[in-house]
DNA sequence: TAGCCTCGAGTTCA
DNA sequence: CTCGAGGCTA
């Protein structure tokens, strides 16, 4: 602040000063108040200064600023959230379950690190909250955006009800504060919040949140700021994004800093050398778990040094370096009533647990799948058993054992069906195969579930085209190929029950709109065995048109990356079903026409396919198939005809020995470099 | 041939 | 989210 800028005879500056006094004050407050609570002032006393700011913002508009302690309150509400793409994306962990899984995660660590198994490596331990994660961003010191972490690559715009937290410095204090910091932390509410909330909404008579996680949620995804303002909402900081102007050199270490500049930290965090003291820390953490003031599921396990955890790098969904230690779920114990037999859309046939309901974590759990008979019987599980029933990852329901001392000798073993329960044809259990599969070629459910799938949001996307209506159009013998869905007519939709004027044209819209979709969501959406989105992606990509893929021999199909055998003959049958190609014939006569993608033309190697072979000196596997893809070609897996080269590093074995065999032209990796070289 | 790593498929409840 | 299974690599 320049002092010497301003003139104390001037009503707006003599404003200002106090503006600026008030707002220092109250974030000093809160910060003993919240953060270390150790409250200084009575809260009148807190709420008069409050006030006083309020009333100074209102009587000049030139004075109010993003993060003044009075945007906590909320502002106007939203339409909707907007999307904001993290810069980083916010990765999950790998789970742990129980303390054997944690020193295995240990011993993965010193593999990778080439460390013997005497030697320790340096660890933080936190407790793991139980609440939603967001992520921060401070530039200059100023809190300017909060997201959610959505599915990890971009979440929605929550800045508005971030700012309500009061334990959260809109400005960081301290020193040497970064130009730019992304912090990743943990959005929670307290048992006692979470109780006030409940009590509160039972008053209104309105249905309470089930538990603290979802009541966080519920507040934090509130459009109106007002009403996050009035749910006490806590947060814990605990990774860093993005950070310009600021070098971390060890998680300790960015807790220590973070703290610094008043960010919440939770004081439970611990160092821990060696696997076998954050081993120790789990189990602490286990027993205090019912006297925390909060909810947490577990603790996490970090490797210190961000320079290891650099060296040990990320698979594609999680980090290496870190795991999430699960306490055991909630459980409760129920009864199976009776086991049903579903059938899915490829014909799998699994069974079904009836329980009597329960409540487990607040959630009501009627029926948990029992995956496959192998499992039945693995855990004997009979129709009339107790059973052990919890909530896997707090989500999907699990029977987990039988109570066999609560037998009475009337239970009866649940046996795979001989027939499709739905279709009556044969079931086939193939061998090696845990699944039992309906035959059945016109097998209602299976027909259903594979509409669904095309109609589905990944595959052709036609809104509005759900279960209800695929039920109907079913039933009225109206659809007896995905094809028929490009032949429907308004009359034909208003046979429907429940469906107006505007509900027909939407739907008709739609469907029309799904003409467009992109190759890839077509082959996806036609339910082809082992072909799922991503595999279809790749097919799209490497064959450029439905013709072109349609007509594509054996050999062609499995010199695609991470296609083999199966998958490939699994293609093949299905384009050899004339019934298939009537279907897809017809659906391009109704002008159903898969855009092709974007292919990359003009690359140099456009259309050339590269088998890579032997150890390479210059690159890795992934950088050199990169580099190939850059300039249009395909880097596949393994040598066909259709292969153009096949390049040939150190110690090159049986790919080479086939390439020479069918005259597919072999080049060292010096000649590869020099053929990338040439076509510059 | 074993042991990763990824992908596919099925599933619960509000 | 979890399991099974296909593909790739050492």
């Amino acid at each position: 602040m320049q002092l010497s800028l301003l003139d104390v005879s001037n009503p707006e500056d003599t404003a200002r000063i106090r503006v600026d006094e008030l707002r220092r004050q109250l974030e000093h407050h809160n910060r003993l108040y919240y953060l270390l609570d150790a409250p200084a002032i009575s809260d009148a006393e807190y709420d008069a200064l409050f006030r006083e700011l309020q009333r100074l913002e209102a009587q000049s508009p030139g004075l109010v600023s993003s993060d003044s302690p009075t945007r906590r309150v909320g502002g106007a509400a939203l339409d909707k959230f907007s999307s904001v793409t993290h810069r980083l994306p916010m990765l999950s962990l790998e789970n742990a379950t129980n303390v054997d899984e944690i020193r295995e995660f240990d011993l993965r660590i010193k593999k990778n690190l080439g460390l013997s198994q005497e030697e320790s490596v340096s660890y933080v331990c936190e407790p793991k909250m139980d609440g939603l994660a967001v992520e921060l961003v401070y530039v200059d010191g100023t809190l300017t955006v909060a997201s959610t972490r959505g599915d990890g690559v971009s979440g929605e715009d929550v800045t508005e009800n971030i700012r309500t937290i009061r334990s959260l410095p809109l400005r960081l204090s301290g020193d040497r504060i970064p130009r730019l910091l992304e912090v990743r932390g943990e959005v929670f509410l307290s048992l006692e919040a979470f109780r006030k909330i409940n009590s509160e909404k039972e008053e209104d008579g309105v249905e309470p949140f089930v538990n603290p996680r979802n009541a966080a949620a519920g507040s934090l995804r509130q459009l109106d700021p007002r009403i996050t303002a009035r749910r006490p909402l806590s947060i814990y900081c605990y990774a860093p994004g993005v950070a310009e102007g600021a070098d971390f050199r060890s998680q300790q270490d960015f807790f220590e800093l973070l703290a610094g500049w008043g960010l919440p930290v939770n004081p439970l965090v611990r160092p821990a050398i060696g696997i076998e003291e954050a081993v120790t820390f789990y189990e602490e953490m286990q027993q205090q778990r019912e006297l925390l003031p909060y909810e947490i599921d577990g603790t996490v396990i970090k490797v210190d040094s961000f320079a290891i955890q650099r060296e040990l790098g990320a698979k594609s969904r999680s980090p290496r370096w870190a795991v999430a230690c699960k306490f055991p779920p909630r459980q409760a114990v129920t009864v199976v009533e009776d086991i049903l037999h579903s059938v899915g859309r490829t014909g799998v046939i699994t069974p079904v647990a009836l329980l009597r309901p329960v409540e487990i974590s607040g959630v009501t759990v009627s029926r948990a799948t029992l995956h496959n008979w192998d499992e039945i019987v693995l855990k004997d599980i009979r129709i009339g058993d107790t059973v052990v029933v919890e909530r896997a990852g707090d989500v999907i329901p699990a029977v987990v054992r039988v109570l066999t001392e609560k037998r009475s000798g009337t239970e009866q073993p649940s046996l795979p069906p001989e027939q499709c329960p739905q279709c009556g044809s044969a079931v086939v259990r193939i061998a090696d195969e845990v699944a039992v599969r309906c035959m059945g070629l016109a097998c209602p459910p299976q027909f259903r579930e594979s509409i669904m799938h095309f109609a589905s949001r990944n595959a052709m996307d036609i809104e509005g085209l759900g279960e209800k209506f695929i039920e109907q159009l079913l039933s009225l013998g109206l659809v007896s190929s995905v094809a028929d869905l490009y032949s429907l007519t308004r009359d034909d939709l208003m046979k429907f029950e429940r469906m107006g004027d505007k509900l027909a044209a939407n739907l008709l819209a739609a469907i029309e709109n799904s003409k467009q979709r992109d190759l890839g969501r077509f082959i996806f959406a036609l339910g082809i065995r082992h072909v799922g989105e991503r595999t279809a992606k790749s097919l799209a990509q490497a064959f450029g048109s439905l013709e072109n893929l349609v007509t594509a021999p054996f050999d062609e199909l499995v010199s695609i990356r991470d296609i083999g055998a199966t998958v490939a003959q699994s293609i093949r049958t299905f384009f050899d079903n004339q019934g298939n190609i009537a279907v897809i014939r017809r659906m391009r006569e109704s002008g159903v026409s898969p855009a092709v993608e974007q292919k990359k033309v003009g690359g140099r190697f456009t259309g050339k396919s590269f088998v890579f072979t032997g150890a390479l000196s210059r690159f890795t596997r992934d950088e050199v198939r990169i580099l190939v893809e850059n300039e249009g070609g395909n880097a596949v897996g393994s040598v066909s005809k259709k292969t153009d080269y096949v390049v040939a590093g150190e110690e090159a074995g049986s790919k080479l020995a086939k390439a020479r065999e069918l005259g597919v032209t072999v080049l060292t990796e010096e000649e590869f470099m020099e053929l990338l070289g040439q076509m510059e």
